[in-house]
DNA sequence: TATGAATGAGGCTTCATTCAT
DNA sequence: GATGAATGAAGCCTCATTCAT
């Protein structure tokens, strides 16, 4: 699997470093190619269309970020332990892996997001969603209206993701992440 | 005063209205100008650089945020009450000001936003981390590392307008608000 | 005379450093008018377009060679005597007005030069091409063709004039323009 | 080795009348392209910039003329015969290459000479150097600072090349390089 | 599969010039 | 005479994309 496409995989890596550095318009698909080190030709063969490759991009990474998410919650017993449990699974990930963050971070607030990926990509959350349900439905979680909760759900954690990527000291960071799941653990808390 | 400047007031509305509808880069300065009725030349005669013309917009909407959180506060008694007014006040101007709101979100998260730009823009909202902090002092906001709660709220704000604003039915979008609003209230709350 | 034109003037001398420091096609009629501390359209006023600042430029310092080249000429008594004074003058005030040098020589080679300011500054020199005629009629200079003649020693002068005015130190740059001048003296003399 | 830049030579030859004909300045990048044949992104796929283009075609004129100025030196005996069959090689060289002359001319005062160029330029010529150097020390030519002389050879030449163009009649032509000729050579013998 | 020369529409910006005040 | 905001044609260059090899 990995054998074949070791241009396309160059492409897709290289893309990534150069797009969360760099911005969607700030990088060329020559220069994207050039540090892939194939040629301007090569990478059209592999993707149609530039936004093609950044939608690929998109949808890889949105999914590695969900099995990311949902790591060990299955050994969990309480709900409320299965939401911490992915909260802290969705900061570690986030601060293992800045630049895949700035990417999502980058096409989630572009205009010129392929609605098709943008769907397909929510799609990954729908384990999310139902343990917030079931939350509710057990009185653990307030009522709030569900679609409202997860929305602003996703806001804090990517707040909370971009703030604790700046800090260096691995201690304080630590305390960092603990501050910012509780203030989102009482925000959604009964 | 509103005699001059017409046609620099003419090419920022525009913008603001471009920018958000089709982003920074999908919008040439040609049909800028072109839409706010004046020559290419004007608008660089105004903006030494479509950045600047992005910068300008980015301030002054900055500063009218601000000023519109900021309004009523002094009329209110506790921390408590302040600090709903706030929340109140952000999210009411977001509904009133969508196409702003579009356009702060896209600056905040585009790779070539100019430092300076940015600094002077969070000057602007040192009213809000001084309220936090004496939230903090009067044990009424939980002791949370307050660059870190900044953050969050900024974030958890900017859910809850996206959010609301798609909403039609003004009922339900007044009732959205207050459960979006009681969720920080409880994520800071002591 | 100087009362009331000071504006013109102070757009000639700007113009004259400006041109000579970046060329014509480097210097936009906007920065003479700034630097010269009038408006855009004084400029335009006094000259109709940038190529009759050009001009006008061109003839007024073209005069102003020639005059400095007669000075004294009066006063020798042989031919011979009167071309080395008109080198000598030639040199001397090359080395007291660089810009004005560098202008000529950029005016001389430009492709837009105005025909009817060449023509009319060629005028200006009929004194050197008298001198030499008398020269050749008296067996001092040889009998060369006097159009090449004419051609070059103006092609001499001008390498003579840009090679000493490199030089700092006067001991050795006097030396040069006498080397220099001999060397024309050589070549034209029987 | 034709096969391929045939692109570029079109560009280069197309330049070089354009920029000949019309200037520098007086010649857009589009034009040059269209003359030529080519796309206006195949002029910047083989130049980064116009100044580029502009760069080697000065490079390349001046190594055509040097090596051009250096045919038949040695089969000459004596210093002498060798500086002027240089000097007959130049101006002949020129007058059949009235455009080079003029792209070099119009580049050499031109106020936006990379240096760069430049310098590699001289570098061409240092074999005219070597020969006065020779010249003087065998006492055939004038002991003058050979700098001063190098630079009074290069814009007497130059100086003839230009008169000796105008003229249509070869004959006349041919006196008129040899009275040139003359002039140089009693201006540097001893 | 892979290459990279070639394309050309389109973007940003400059600047000589005008004209109402 | 003087101003400077306004104009818009034109210039240089970028870059996603194609296609012959």
């Amino acid at each position: 699997m990995r054998e074949k496409n070791i241009k396309k995989e160059a492409i897709l890596n290289t893309a990534l470093v150069l797009f969360s550095e760099r911005g969607f318009f700030g990088t060329p698909t020559s220069l994207i190619s050039r540090e892939a080190g194939v040629a301007t030709g090569t990478l059209f063969f592999y993707f149609m269309t530039k936004e093609d490759l950044i939608d690929e991009l998109y949808r890889r990474i949105k999914a590695e970020a969900a099995a990311a998410m949902c790591r060990g919650i299955r050994s969990e017993k309480t709900i409320k332990a299965k939401i911490h449990r992915v909260g802290h699974n969705a900061v570690v990930w986030g601060m293992m892996n800045p630049l895949k963050v700035k990417f999502m971070d980058q096409f989630a607030h572009s205009p010129f997001v392929s609605t098709s990926a943008q769907e397909e990509g929510v799609s990954n959350f729908i384990f999310l969603q139902d343990l917030v349900l079931e939350g509710i439905s057990e009185g653990i979680v307030r009522n709030i209206d569900p679609p409202l909760l997860f929305c602003m759900l996703a806001s804090s954690f990517s707040g909370l993701v971009n703030y604790a990527s700046f800090l260096q000291d691995p201690g304080k960071r630590a305390k960092m992440v603990e501050e910012g799941l509780a203030y989102i653990w009482n925000g959604i808390k009964a």
